[in-house]
DNA sequence: CGGGATCCTTAACGATACTG
DNA sequence: CAGTATCGTTAAGGATCCCG
């Protein structure tokens, strides 16, 4: 995954950079549900039950590599792993709940409008 | 185009419908530009160099169908079409605003990171 | 000027199988 | 359990040409 868009060094807007880090498919997804608390990688695939393993591991990886997102490995069998918001992830629920109040006001709007 | 990710219509999540609507590569963009106010189509373009003329009308018309843009075309030769954000696209000022504000943030300490 | 149509390339994604 | 590897498909996007 060569993340084009994310990597793209030419962002003149600050927006395309935010985007860029947090657009992913099912990266705002996943960074609202650690915002309520520490998740293992089972309980996100739970609660992301259409996006693959893979994708789901793809985006954990790069959540990690942009500083939002810490992994940690306990060395047991069978394994268990927790992913958690950083300092930085935190700073970013005020533009979570942003994007998920818009949200329900545009599915409201959806279903008026058909 | 299909918009395969945002036609998804299983969106448990609402930040998942935000950014089904605003997280196309170029949308976030323009909608900050419009946020200063109406545009011609070829003024777009200058404030979006990295973006093809192509995929600017896409997102544009993707923007219109979702009901957060206006276009208006002048009946003259040559022709003059102009974009502008509709009310329900202005309730967006907020979390573009956010999302412009935490890119700033992400930016700088790219730059301290490396 | 503001597109649309077409063709082509590349990136994103899914399915499946395998592993410590 | 939490991945990785591989393969194949689909969607996104660029280049070019044409048009009123």
């Amino acid at each position: 995954m060569s993340r084009k868009r994310d990597d793209d060094s030419n962002t003149n807007c600050a927006v395309e950079a935010s985007l860029g880090v947090i657009g992913g498919r099912w990266k705002g997804v996943v960074l609202y549900w650690l915002l309520k608390g520490t998740h293992r990688f089972g309980e996100l695939r739970k609660r992301l039950p259409n996006c693959s393993q893979r994708m789901l591991t793809l985006q954990l990886r790069e959540l990690e590599e942009d500083g939002l997102v810490k992994r940690t490995v306990y060395a047991q069998v069978p394994p268990r792993v927790e992913y958690e918001l950083t300092a930085f992830g935190r700073s970013l629920e005020p533009v979570l709940i942003g994007l998920r109040d818009w949200g329900e006001k545009y599915k409201r709007r959806l279903q008026r409008t058909g």
